[in-house]
DNA sequence: CTGAAAGCGCTTACAG
DNA sequence: CTGAAAGCGCTTACAG
């Protein structure tokens, strides 16, 4: 194939493929180390030297293997990333930054997706290419991971979970899920609203757990329990995507008599179903029922009214996740691991509004 | 660091970081050709041996240094993705679906964002990496990546572009824009649109020229000109964000006399945004006017009346370049560089339908 | 500037 | 099973 390629151009001379300093220095009719000292721009050179070799490198594109140079002790200057998946916009805007971050500090991104029981090999992978540290973005099973991060702490190689909380001996960032609900039920609660349906929060995960404490929270501040304040549809029906998922639990709730006055969604697409299915049976928003999602995307500002939602915090998250990797590959990390929290930011826009009198009760 | 972290086990005797197959040989206490040997599956070892090396392999975590490995021959089982940004959400499943097809084979996945100017030392670092392939995902400075391209070739290393026709010498996967538009403008035409409006659809790039000549054949078929049935609002606003790009596009047709009875957008974001503000103007779509977009990303779900747009066939696309990619690092490359384009699909919903009467001309 | 040598971590072929 | 050796591609210290 190479052949073929340079044979493409027949103006020129054939370009040889080069793939060792000896072959390159053979070809441009130098010593090895001659040419050695010139790529690692070492002094005492003659200009005419140096030229000659990096007009070689252009014609032939040689390139010297990093393998190599790190066989000799050189770091990799490369980031192992572990992804739940590619497909959460969330969990690709923490990458991006935080791969932009790094890069800026001459890292480069190995990015894998761990599927359940497949974290040893990808874990050994980037353990045997030596990497300068492993990132986990996602929520994963929790025994796996906590044996990946005893593997990683064996191999004194730095690591840091996002988003995942409850991973012992890790420093972990992740948004306070919690503090989130809280800020966003007393809002709703002082707009007026004693009755939440809960749209899609459910399961054991730590994460929804997080959730179900913070509107608890914000109940029992006002003397209202979770039993009495709340309801949920969930188990009805099927999670596939989201948008409809959203639509079908809000369906569920528009005949009920006694139907909540606010909505509280997992995620703004459940939110926004939700809000269709309402706005399609004739309910009002905000007039008779508020609705209220999570993470901000950008689609909070695509339905009427546009949708409240409590940001992430995303470029906090990042710049946190940043700083800790930075701290323990340089080696000036705190000696036992941290948790930060990331405090979420309600954003409060015309999805959400007074409760209705109560002309129904 | 590491000291610290084998001293929260106090349980166990401390276990060494363990480097290098000498030092690990030493360890169990046998020669370094022995643990080789296990290492490597071979023959002719009794079972209590391999027993031995392998729980010590498991307390100490041990894994043998890949460079060295990559340094004697072994391929690198790795490909390297250039992409325009992590943001684009059809990109992001791009790379997603082909990171997960190469995955299946073996292959692991660097990925690095391409800055204007910035493609040299991301390839050459690539390169001295010695990757199977190199992967471009987006649109970028023609004459930049056609250079890259060159370099590749004069490497011998398998290269793709996925989306950006044009670069010569290069295998290329990508939408077929103007056959796409071509459809949709022909399925406007047949509900008796003759006025377009065209959203967002402007600039000097290949992938916005592509979609005029679709528009341009589909008008001519029906004896329509361009300058006659299209007109485009795009020069007097700022994109910025692309929802409201669209809000603002769409408001400055409202007040037109002779407002177009369709809009085309470049995107479903610039589509959703034009649809809300028409609809916010009191103008009904689709009675009063029809709008499209482009991509049929799962938003397209989220107004009401849901979106018409046009498919991109991502699935296809992924398995096109996955097969071209793996035949080209195979060797059973077709000799010269193919440029396959992928069919899009109209998909024709709620916010298409026939043209008004032409009570107003 | 050249040239020979050592060593990074690994596998492999060879003699014991 | 052991042990010594060669070689992958590189840099570096050394003598010329």
């Amino acid at each position: 194939m190479s052949k073929s390629a340079s044979q493409k151009r027949p103006d020129r001379a054939p370009v040889p493929v080069i793939r060792s300093t000896a072959e390159f220095a053979r070809y441009v009719g130098l010593a090895r180390t001659t040419v050695s000292r010139v790529l690692n721009a070492q002094p005492g050179l003659r200009p005419k030297t140096i030229a000659r070799v990096q007009q070689a490198m252009e014609r032939t594109g040689f390139t010297p293997n990093a393998h190599a140079l790190h066989l000799r002790g050189k770091r990799t200057a490369t980031i192992g990333f572990c992804m739940e998946n590619l497909l959460t916009p969330t969990a690709v805007l923490k990458v991006a930054g935080l791969q932009h971050r790094l890069r800026e500090r001459g890292y480069a991104s190995l990015i894998e997706i761990l599927e359940p029981g497949g974290s040893r090999r990808v874990i050994r992978h980037f353990l045997s290419l030596r990497v300068d540290a492993v990132v986990f973005i996602g929520h994963f099973v929790e025994d796996e991971i906590a044996l990946r991060i005893r593997e990683l702490r064996t191999n004194a190689t730095p690591h840091l979970v996002i988003d995942q909380i409850g991973i012992s001996g890790a420093d972990t960032v992740a948004l306070d899920r919690s503090r989130g609900m809280r800020e966003l039920v007393s809002h709703l609660l002082t707009l007026g609203h004693r009755t939440y349906g809960l749209l899609g929060i459910t399961g054991p995960m730590r994460a929804v757990r997080d959730r179900l404490v913070g509107i608890e929270a914000a109940l029992g501040s006002r003397g209202l329990t979770f039993a009495g304040a709340t309801r949920s549809l969930d188990s009805l029906h099927a999670r596939d995507n989201d948008f409809e998922y959203g639509r079908a639990l809000a369906r569920g709730f528009v005949e009920e008599r006694d139907r909540p006055t606010a909505f509280v969604a997992l995620n703004d697409e459940i939110a926004i179903g939700a809000l269709q299915a309402l706005q399609e049976a004739g309910v009002r928003v905000p007039q008779d029922v508020s609705v209220a999602g999570f993470n901000n995307q950008d689609i909070c500002l695509m339905p009427t009214p546009r949708l409240t939602s409590v940001d992430q915090q995303i470029q906090q998250t990042v710049d946190t996740a940043a700083n800790l990797l930075l701290a323990q590959i340089e080696g000036v990390a705190s000696p036992s691991p941290l948790v930060h929290m990331i405090e979420p930011l309600l954003v409060a826009r015309e999805s959400t509004g007074p409760a209705p009198s109560r002309s129904r009760r």
